[in-house]
DNA sequence: CCTATTTATTACCATTCGGTCAAATATAAG
DNA sequence: CTTATATTTGACCGAATGGTAATAAATAGG
């Protein structure tokens, strides 16, 4: 018997599903951030009334952070898999960098990125999260830059880390610069630029 | 006569210099961001009442933009001044590179990429303000860039405009990162490393 | 000294904020 | 039908929000 999923047999039956709530939580915070984000807004995404959210999920805080998560858990799923598509593992990690782009942009931003720069320096559990969520998407990129430095696909004499922490900062630059910027064109090479000039 | 420095000569004088206020303003700001700064944050900073500060420069919104303003012109200032110091074009790209980054550890982020973050998307002032900037500091490095390129301090074969865009993202990558993470020792060399695979 | 003008200070305002609570409601078990 | 449990709903709360207006104080000119 699944405890989680089955909704216990005893009282007034919930009239939402988690996860979609979850979702547009997620997505208030992602375009709105935190601060920026009142609980009436959360209210108006979800449908829910604020007492609902609060016997549901705790307060805003602990919302937040459950949405984080999600966000986190989700995108990594979304995106991991295009890492695994071909044989070469150049191209392998040319097609994760552009499906990570290509949500970058439709998303309009990353919302790990948002709540490094608003809340990380003053928040513990969200810079512990992210710290984490950090150094599990740079060993999965020092692991793709290894490989294709073994089979000569990257040419450039350079630790694995060290261009893993490259491909990072470059990233995360993205992220910002298209949630700045509508005209996201310039900005769309960058990251081949980068990839080409290691051979 | 000066008209915008001399205090006119009629009513009650001003007990604060301008720059002094606007400078704590801006501080604050950067650290906390825009929603996350509240009226009485930015009284206790200046030391000045609310009253006054509406008085001499409007509301929180209008005050915000002087800030920025004043952020941005006083950190060109700051930061500019670096490459013209050796004859060698590479060299004063780096140079520059390396200040940039210094002031932007030093301060804990860069108060252009926080509001390109947190505001650019739904504020349209902020945005025209940004985007200038990012014209402006984007032409600067392409003229840098170029003149490496010329004598042959870069080889990579590649418009300069296009590894400026690079090298743009790659600094607000590292602002956002320098705000998100206390320990930004592997971040200091990507600059380098980046500067570096162009030969 | 008196007046005009500007700034400083304080009291005040409506609204919104995050958060709580009690009552109403809907289900399952006995 | 009654009881126990869990959810929904809306009223309610104190505090903080951004913003305003009236008053007091300080200067220059006449």
């Amino acid at each position: 018997m699944n405890l989680s999923e089955q909704h216990r047999s005893v009282g007034r039956p919930r009239e939402f599903e988690e996860d979609r709530v979850l979702e547009a939580v997620m997505n208030t915070f992602w375009r709105k951030g935190y601060e920026g984000t009142s609980l009436k807004d959360l209210c108006s995404a979800t449908g829910l009334h604020k007492g609902s959210l609060y016997q549901a999920f705790g307060d805003k805080h602990q919302l937040f952070l459950r949405s984080l998560k999600y966000y986190m858990e989700q995108s990594f799923k979304e995106v991991a898999a295009s890492a695994y598509l071909h044989d070469s593992p150049i191209a392998n990690l040319r097609s994760l960098l552009n499906e990570i782009t290509a949500k970058c942009v439709e998303g309009e931003g990353c919302m790990i990125l948002n709540s490094m720069v608003e809340m990380a320096p003053h928040d513990q559990e969200v810079k512990q999260m992210i710290d984490q969520s950090y150094v599990m998407q740079q060993r999965f990129l020092t692991d793709l830059i290894d490989r294709a430095q073994r089979v000569g696909e990257i040419t450039i004499k350079k630790e694995p880390d060290r261009l893993a922490a490259v491909l990072m900062v470059t990233l995360a630059g993205l992220a910002a610069t298209v949630k700045g910027f509508s005209n996201t064109d310039h900005v769309r090479h960058v990251l081949d630029d980068v990839l080409s000039s290691w051979a």
